[in-house]
RNA sequence: GGGCGCUUAGCUCAGUUGGGAGAGCAACGGCCUUACAAGCCGUGGGUCACAAGUUCAAGCCUUGUAGCGCCCA
């Protein structure tokens, strides 16, 4: 076969790697651990690019870790992601004619188990696709039995600490999911609207105020209006009293500072029930609260004539009646910022209520402490500005939710005395205060990202002592991508340390979005997003996984055109058929021998050589979290120094032509090189390198648990001597190309050196370069008088000469010898002016000068070497 | 309004101690050379957004300008 078709071999692998529990780190190995947790995708979820990405990473680092000897665990879960859920199970019943009332909170949360049951997995399952190694032994749901006993743990300390409270402020409603909202959970989208101005009468019947507001409505709810008590403007109106207009309400004109002057009028109207603002204002001057909504957000008995409108109905009524009677001013077109439902797009409505909050202070200053102390590092660092711009202003955290689908809230309140329990037991049935058995339990549910907060250690078997808690915790890293820094990481962060005293992670990794190939966010009503899971049956698992990797820019996001991918697969191709080049040697010569018994030739020592700087480079980029760096190495060297050259250099020696020592050692080599490289390569394409590695002779059971490939800078030599014979090969492959030689015609060359290394290597290894430059006949010379239908080309110590006799155009390879005479000529300029530069010969340390003069006189010679062949060429 | 990021070859982008301007794709010329046409060999292409500064030396450091994008309010 010719061809990789990965179908087959990928399904093959991973079912083995998994019945095998090759995932599954050895708890009885006393070595260091490495651990990453998912971070928890929804329940109701189908792999997107996104998750593809972010479990790519994560599985390219634990399989390299797990390579290289820690005990490696990689957990994955899944939130029970309440809204979300809740919403897909809904749909699915109301299909049937079913709403969830008529259920009842039981039997609807009994369904959502069901279905969760039956498609739950959907996202593990395609998680398998892609190779990923978590240990499925260890998968985790933020409603199981123990994540369930965490939660309720740290909700009761955080209550009994005073850090989690109930109060009645303003939240983020959805009317459409008639539950509470956290700050993060609403997008805000500016919104073409119209900024109103109403009069407001002064209750004197000394003239008006004039207010200015983006919601007309909500002015049946208002108790106030409100100016900058700097404004003088409005000085005289401060302290009386207004007739709200339509309601006939008598409110108070009030100063506060947080007045923008240069707003509207620079007079606002206070709704302390409906705006967030409002409502501060409101506790500042003790105003009273009028809801004027419904939960569905339709008006409410506050103004019987509008009962039961929607509120952007009412918003029109409001403002026709306003001009009835004689109040409205003027309406200017006007854009603002409009908060959406993050699920259901539906416009929240700013809402007034009870509610269960946590108190944020302490844990984000906490957590900023951690990062500035360097306990807690984010990749790539700037991240980190983003992070305490966000906990330095944090608000309370509303905790509860008005749904079914979640960790019911473990409060319960006294019908009798009103006093509120909160427990971690089961069932209470006694009031701790009044000893009543009258007690109702809170209904609503916990926010999905208090659970999630709570993952790193929740998972672990947290708050009991368990050995994962202890081979586990904390975690190595967290990867995840930079949009998600609020929703999980910091909350993670916060809840972790301040439950288990600890940073659940050292290390962050945030990795940019994956966009379409014109940088268009990925989005399903754009229709331009991409099933990770058509790539993997169009190019491979592998392929995609290589080109996710390769394309991981710090602080970057990633477009992903096809083209790419199809690239990458071509990569893949390209080991595929280096191995059965291999394999054809090792089963045409026998075994390859151990490459401590063979005696290394030059190229041998080159190749060597090129992959340890591949491995070294490889283990720094893989630290630095720089993933397309990695992958960049591999790939180069893979391709174009083993494949391109190494592979095409040992082909005669594997032949025998050179004799039985370099074949042995050649055979050796490649076999050596090759190896290694499937290793280098495992972390990012782990089926293509596990398939070839078992084909390999003497592997052993699975490549996942052979040893990483290690090499320190030390060890690198420069391979110069095989350097030298590429640059010849190089430079007479150039003169071909230049003069259009077919490649089937051989040529005859003449060598001018007087260095004795590249002589007697020439002459060694002669059969390689006839081989790879096309060559007939080399001829070595000291020196060479006739140039007569020659075309030369001059190396760094050599030069070469090619007879064409018989088809020399002169024009063309005077052409030849100008152009490269002129690239020449331009650096031999540029190192001129720094040599001739005083202040660079006395300030610049002296390798770099060194470095300098040793390149001009090369370049000069080059030059002196290219005018005499251009006369030479001439003069024919 | 506050913060962050980007601007390098036709396209997409690398370029982390300041001392060689690079890759992939596309283009052009030539090849079925017995691992691979999902391939091989060769070639062309850049005032590194603009301006000033620091430095012997700037794509890289500082400041400013312009354009684009993202996040927060």
């Amino acid at each position: 076969m010719n061809n990789y078709l990965p179908q087959e071999i990928e399904k093959k692998w991973y079912e083995r790697w998994e019945s095998e529990k090759r995932f599954s780190p050895d708890t009885q190995k006393a070595d260091q651990s490495y651990t990453i947790v998912i971070p928890p995708p929804n329940v109701t979820g189908s792999l997107h690019i996104g998750h593809a990405l972010v479990n790519t990473l994560q599985d390219v680092l634990i399989r390299w870790k797990r390579m290289q000897g820690f005990k490696t665990l990689w957990l994955p879960g899944t939130d029970h992601a309440g809204i979300a859920t809740q919403m897909v199970v809904e749909r699915e019943l109301r299909k049937k004619g079913i709403e969830r009332e008529e259920l009842g909170q039981e039997k609807f949360v009994e369904e959502i188990w069901k279905w969760k049951e039956q498609s739950g997995s959907t996202i593990f399952k395609q998680l398998r696709r892609l190779g990923a190694s978590c240990d499925w032994d260890r998968e985790r749901f933020t409603l199981d039995d123990g994540l369930s006993k965490a939660v309720k743990k740290s909700f009761v300390d955080l209550y009994n600490e005073g850090l989690i409270y109930r109060g009645e402020y303003i939240i983020n409603w959805c009317p459409h999911d008639k539950t509470a909202l956290s700050d993060l959970e609403v997008d805000h989208e500016d919104k073409e609207g119209y900024l109103t101005y109403i009069a407001y009468p002064l209750e004197n019947g000394d003239g008006e105020i004039v207010v200015a507001t983006t919601r007309p409505e909500t002015m049946l709810g208002d108790t106030a209006v409100a100016v900058n008590p700097n404004d003088s403007r409005f000085n005289q109106y401060i302290g009386q009293n207004v007739r709200l207009p339509l309601v006939n309400r008598i409110i108070p004109v009030i100063a506060d500072e947080f007045v923008e002057t240069e707003f509207g009028t620079g007079a606002v109207k206070v709704t302390p029930a409906h705006d967030p603002n409002d409502f501060q204002m409101g506790q500042r001057h003790k105003l009273p609260s009028v809801n004027i909504f419904t939960e569905t957000a339709e008006i409410n008995d506050v103004y019987p004539p509008l009962q039961g409108l929607d509120r952007f109905e009412a918003r029109k009524q409001v403002v026709e009646l306003l001009k009835k009677e004689g109040f409205f001013r003027k309406a200017d077109k006007h854009s603002h910022s409009v908060g959406q439902c993050q699920r259901c797009k539906t416009v929240v409505e700013p809402r007034l209520s009870t509610q269960w909050f946590c108190n944020m202070g302490d844990m984000a200053r906490a957590s900023i402490q951690a990062v500035e102390d360097g306990r807690l590092r984010f990749v790539p660092e700037s991240q980190a500005k983003v992070f305490y711009e966000w906990l330095n202003n944090i608000q309370d955290w509303c905790l509860s939710r008005q749904l079914w689908w979640g960790h019911r809230i473990p409060a319960w309140y006294c019908d009798d005395c009103g006093h509120i329990i909160v427990s971690e037991e089961q069932d209470v049935t006694t009031c701790t205060k009044c000893q009543s058995k009258n007690l109702t339990q809170e209904t609503d549910v916990l926010d999905t990202w208090f659970s999630s907060g709570l993952f790193p250690f929740s998972t672990m078997g947290w708050p009991e002592k368990t050995l994962d808690m202890e081979d586990f915790y904390p975690n190595s890293t967290l990867i995840t991508g930079y949009d998600i820094l609020f929703f999980w990481v910091a909350r993670m962060i916060m809840m972790g340390i301040k439950l288990t005293g600890e940073v659940p992670f050292p290390e962050v990794f945030l990795h940019g979005l994956v966009r379409d190939e014109n940088g268009e966010k990925m989005s399903k009503t754009r229709g331009n997003v991409i099933d990770p899971l058509d790539i993997v049956e169009k190019f491979g698992a592998d392929a995609m996984r290589f080109t996710l990797t390769s394309l991981t820019v710090m602080g970057r996001d990633i477009k992903l055109p096809e083209k790419i991918i199809e690239g990458n697969r071509n990569f893949i191709n390209k080991i595929w058929n280096a191995t059965r080049f291999t394999l054809s040697h090792i089963e045409r010569l026998g075994e390859p021998l151990p490459p401590e018994s063979i005696e290394p030739g030059i190229f041998d020592r080159w190749i060597l050589n090129r992959l340890k700087r591949a491995v070294v480079d490889m283990n720094r980029y893989l630290t630095d979290y720089r993933f397309n760096e990695a992958a960049k190495s591999a790939y180069a060297f893979v391709w174009h120094e083993f494949c391109d050259w190494y592979l095409e250099i040992i082909k005669p020696m594997l032949f025998g032509k050179l004799g039985d020592a370099s074949q042995a050692a050649a055979l050796s080599v490649l076999f050596h090189v090759l190896e290694q490289s499937l290793r280098l390569l495992h972390p990012i394409m782990p089926f293509v390198t596990e398939e070839l590695w078992q084909t390999l002779p003497g592997t052993g059971e699975t490549i996942m648990l052979s040893s990483f490939p290690e090499a320190s800078e030390s060890d690198i030599e420069k391979a110069a001597e095989a350097e030298q014979l590429i640059e010849l090969i190089n430079v007479v492959r150039n003169i071909r190309g230049e003069n259009n030689i077919k490649p089937n015609r051989k040529i005859d060359i003449i060598c001018v050196s007087n260095h004795k290394a590249l002589n007697k290597n020439i002459l060694v290894y002669q059969d390689i370069v006839q081989a790879l430059a096309g060559i007939q006949k080399i001829e070595l010379k000291e020196y060479i008088i006739k140039k007569e239908g020659l075309a030369g080309g001059v190396g760094s110590g050599f030069e070469v000469f090619v007879d064409m006799s018989e088809s020399i155009d002169v024009a063309q390879e005077t052409n030849r010898l100008e152009k490269e005479k002129t690239k020449l000529q331009s650096k031999q300029a540029q190192i001129q002016k720094k040599l001739n530069n005083k202040e660079f010969l006395s300030k610049a340390p002296t390798n770099v000068i060194d470095k300098n003069r040793v390149e001009l006189s090369e370049i000069e010679t080059k030059i002196e070497k290219i005018d005499k062949n251009i006369k030479a060429i001439k003069d024919i």
